[in-house]
DNA sequence: CATATATAGGATAAAAAAGTCTTTTTATTC
DNA sequence: GAATAAAAAGACTTTTTTATCCTATATATG
């Protein structure tokens, strides 16, 4: 479905979020700990959300990374699209380039309720819900 | 989505059926142009399809590929599971292993629906559904 | 039986994705 | 202002996926 990329990005956005409503900058071994993801991989994620700035950032010591209170209006598919690109929205399932409504491959129409759901998740969530639905330690982000 | 793999398994079940209901049988060659598939690595993805059964084929002049009659009931999810395995039943969207309904991940819940439809896409669609659909001319395989 | 045509299978190559390492820059704190 | 802690950046490596190539095997047909 995601790429590792994109997985490890959604993961970070939400422990970030976690941390920075209490008030803590949250460095990139503490991101990687609290995610379960390689250090230096996700180290590079952070570099490109924070330079589409989906996320903040400051240097040295007490550094790290946190979110302004805008950043927690981010949705899902904000960070998709930030780290993998158009894909998910105009990728034929088949992966014909000129699949349309119009002139649609065999499972365009099957797949057009998957789409609209994933859609509605992906468009449908910001960091922000997921922090809420947090505090009542609903949910796990690692393993 | 799916993996290449997967999309070109799906294209080549739909036309070599297509072939196989106007008692034609169709070489690897014919399938890479009518699906617009690389031929060798269609010609893997054949090999795999036809050591599960879901496709049978003969050597020598006049031989190819064709679908015996219960091949026509071949589902999406058949396919899918023969080439890519199980992982799209069983994966996490955020790639945690121990994800499920009572110990879920942040968007297990809204993935829920998501993957209802995606089940159902994959396995409320025969090969033969295809081709009826087909014979009306509503859609195409190839750019 | 010889030959041509087709799939079967395995080895290899190329490209993309995932992951690692090293250096540089910046900020903090003493 | 020196030492230190953290992110930024880019190069590099490994693994996986995608794609190609080559040889072997089977079979239809003259």
């Amino acid at each position: 479905m995601f790429s590792k990329t994109c997985e490890y990005g959604i993961k970070a956005m939400i422990f970030v979020a976690q941390n920075s409503k209490q008030g803590k900058r949250i460095s990139i071994k503490g991101i990687a700990k609290g995610t379960g993801a390689p250090e230096h991989f996700v180290a590079k994620i952070m570099q490109e959300l924070g330079r589409k700035k989906m996320v903040q950032s400051v240097k040295g010591p007490n550094g790290g990374f946190y979110l302004d209170p805008e950043n927690f209006n981010t949705s899902l598919a904000d960070i998709v699209t930030a780290l993998d690109g158009h894909s998910i929205y105009t990728d034929c399932v088949l992966g014909l380039k000129t699949c349309n409504e119009s002139k649609p491959c065999p499972v365009h129409d099957q797949y057009r309720d998957v789409k609209k759901n994933l859609i509605k998740m992906l468009e449908g969530n910001t960091i922000g819900d997921f922090n809420t639905k947090l505090d009542s330690g609903k949910f796990f982000l690692v393993n």
